[in-house]
DNA sequence: TCTCGTTAGTTTGGGACTAAAGCAAGTCCC
DNA sequence: GGGACTTGCTTTAGTCCCAAACTAACGAGA
């Protein structure tokens, strides 16, 4: 039976959990993990006397009681680690650094040319001088790419975006820096990231979709990333709306993509008048803003289409919540008057009120969520993050500061 | 963490896992078994040296040997159990009779009346004779409903097509057969059989598609059927395909259910005079055999919708192949001049290849799929089917025939 | 004040499973 | 024929985790 998964490292797996639950969620008590974790309480009190003989974990404040004895709140050593989370994008390369319990300390930005020859060098020289500017133990880094990478662990890249095709990105950085590195589509990072920070802590099952240059869509299922067959799940942005439509990127005609991605949505600006040859998509917006008529169809008629594509997408996956975000969630009101009534108006009654977020867009967003593919890897029950994801838990037992930094080869 | 499951019951799952395989592998040498199950090879010995002191497992002949010392095939007891499956349409219960090692031993159709008051008392009344038919020790039933289920294990059943809303088949069965009774939706059921005997086993992902009376899908991810947040996913009938198509009946206008379903095909095929008033399926599907032009452009009208739709549904699961199945499979080869070109030309370059399985078809094989739920039971590591299943698990090591009948309540 | 109920945490014995190493039984090739 | 190799199965020692029974610490009510 080809699919039966059982814990790629047997045992192994608490520890690691109660690290990350601590990092994600801040101090805990030992009942509060063990329900948290679905472990027995004794298993958290084993693991705990580990955890704090190897000076990873400290007993902190009593928990204010709720009618019975008062839990020992337990909380992470800060000094066990850090990691770097990195996006990729056509320009620049954007990379944040990120304390164990996922609080920013840096965010920097790096231009960036993917088209280049020596594309994959340059991108190992940015990562190195971020390693080499952060401080403290570094667990691993992770790199989000637009575009479908064929596992997180051997993290080889197809990304038509970037002009990348067949590009083994996770081995050669995991070879030149010397530490783990974690590759992902950016979507799916950032669904990561919501699963650990944000709407995906009460929702074990939900979709994170995102406007702006493309359309991306990262599925979260009973808490796992799913990443389909062939790493290609939730291309939402190709699903076929309209017979003879624009043609996009894909070669088809008709994909979401082509109707209400950034350039589309451009183009029919440019073909109303609504911006000149050179306006760009904040143009666009501006125009809305001010009560352009043109330009407020132009969205009403994007919501539309999303609006009906969402719907299909509910019917096949039926997600408890839908998360939204991205570049363009800024226009987001202005597309609203379209989306809600097609959405809503082509839902079985039964999921008709199925809630939805908007969460507020950060320009490191999409780097934060490279960060937590590194930070989830306690999590990760599944092996998503393969050898890769074991080498992070054992740095990450390794535990503080005074490791000798890991040799790189250049 | 909510999503975070641990295997329901810790411990008992190799045995079961076992029991499951050599019951739908067939005999199987031990080395071959701690592959399959992904367990070393130490526990196969202690496993099966129990199963055979307890009468459930038996070793046969030796197996060619591979270049190396040849393995010793190891089968079930053949008394070992059996199950039965019901599938419930909205005239009639079909009832399939079949061993542990999946061969039916007989099918039986029972008239029935779904909106009739005393519906549910009818199909425990079908049930129980069902079982008084029927010999040996009965590991459990397995019910396919045509509408969404909370749970297999609760089994509340929410079926427009039979008229029944929030109705607990699940805990009513359970009580009055004293028997483990398992509920899911038919073509739920279908993909588990698939899983176990069909396309399914070769692969992790994969998507069963039906046609017929409805357009279903069951969607199976690393080996487990996907259910949604709510029991609801797979609802592929009712993606919107066109703006203001015809009237659907979950409410919306213009679902894919509405344009290629049973009754839209014959309501197109009355409009153009192909059948008459009281025209079937059958009649348009000999209509098309025997040339009619009309009859052969409404299969393929269908053909490139259900084409559009299910590339849709292929970037957004990304699944490694496609069963086709369903009543309506028959006039298949008048839906595939529209169907091919529609759904590869709609497809991304690197999925224009899935391979796609067009399975035949016969009337008991929605019966054979719920069965197969109750058989698939020791493979089910995710608790899907909950306590029920834990019950099947523990009817199974209970063993072979002597213990007595369940006292049943009626 | 003193029990009762509640919640938190620990100890203990044991079960399930594994890795590693060895034994068993064949094939293949010189 | 006899290594060398391959593959199948078992034994042993040990790990991870749990259930159950315990102690510990609190609030509330008689």
């Amino acid at each position: 039976m080809s699919g039966q998964s059982r814990p790629a490292a047997r045992g192994d797996l608490v520890p690691s959990a109660m690290l990350g639950l601590l990092g994600t969620r801040g101090p805990t008590s030992r009942a509060e993990v063990a329900r948290a974790l679905d472990v027995s309480p004794a298993t958290v009190t084993q693991v705990t006397k580990d955890l704090i003989a190897r000076g990873l974990v400290v007993e902190l404040d009593h928990a204010p009681s709720s009618g019975g004895r008062p839990g020992r709140l337990l909380g992470l050593v800060r000094s066990a680690g850090g990691v770097l989370g990195a996006k990729v994008t056509a320009d620049h390369v954007a990379i944040v650094d990120v304390d164990l319990d996922g609080t920013m300390r840096s965010s920097t930005s790096y231009p960036f040319d993917p088209s280049a020859a020596d594309a994959l060098d340059a991108l190992v020289h940015i990562l190195g001088s971020a390693m080499d500017d952060r401080s403290g133990h570094l667990l691993g880094i992770g790199v989000g790419i637009p575009g479908s990478v064929d596992s997180q662990a051997s993290g080889v890249v197809e990304a038509p975006t970037l002009g990348w095709s067949d590009v083994h990105v996770g081995g050669i950085l995991r070879r030149t820096l010397g530490v783990p590195v974690l590759v992902e589509n950016d979507v799916n990072a950032l669904a990561v990231a919501e699963q650990l920070y944000g709407s995906g802590r009460d929702h074990g099952s939900y979709l994170v979709v995102t406007i702006g240059r493309g359309i991306g869509c990262g599925i979260v299922i009973d808490g796992a990333i799913y990443r389909g067959a062939s790493g290609g799940a939730g291309e939402i942005g190709h699903i076929p709306m309209t017979v003879d439509g624009p043609l996009c990127g894909c070669g088809s005609h008709g994909c979401l993509e082509a109707h209400v991605g950034d350039d589309a949505l451009l183009r029919q600006a440019l073909e109303r008048g609504v911006v000149g040859p050179r306006g760009t998509s904040a143009g666009l917006r501006q125009a809305a803003e001010r009560g352009d008529a043109d330009a407020r169809e132009i969205y009403r008629q994007a919501g539309v289409l999303l609006g009906r594509a969402l719907a299909g997408v509910v019917h096949t996956v039926d997600p408890a919540v839908i998360v939204l975000l991205g570049e363009g969630i800024d226009a987001w009101r202005h597309w609203e008057p379209g989306f809600g009534p097609s959405f809503r108006g082509h839902l079985m009654v039964n999921k008709r009120d199925i809630p939805f977020v908007i969460e507020p867009w950060a320009e490191d967003k999409w780097a934060l969520g490279a960060a937590a593919l590194v930070l989830a890897t306690p999590f990760d029950a599944t092996g998503a993050a393969g050898d890769q994801g074991q080498l992070v838990r054992e740095r990450l037992h390794a535990g503080a500061g005074s490791e000798p930094r890991a040799t790189r080869r250049r």
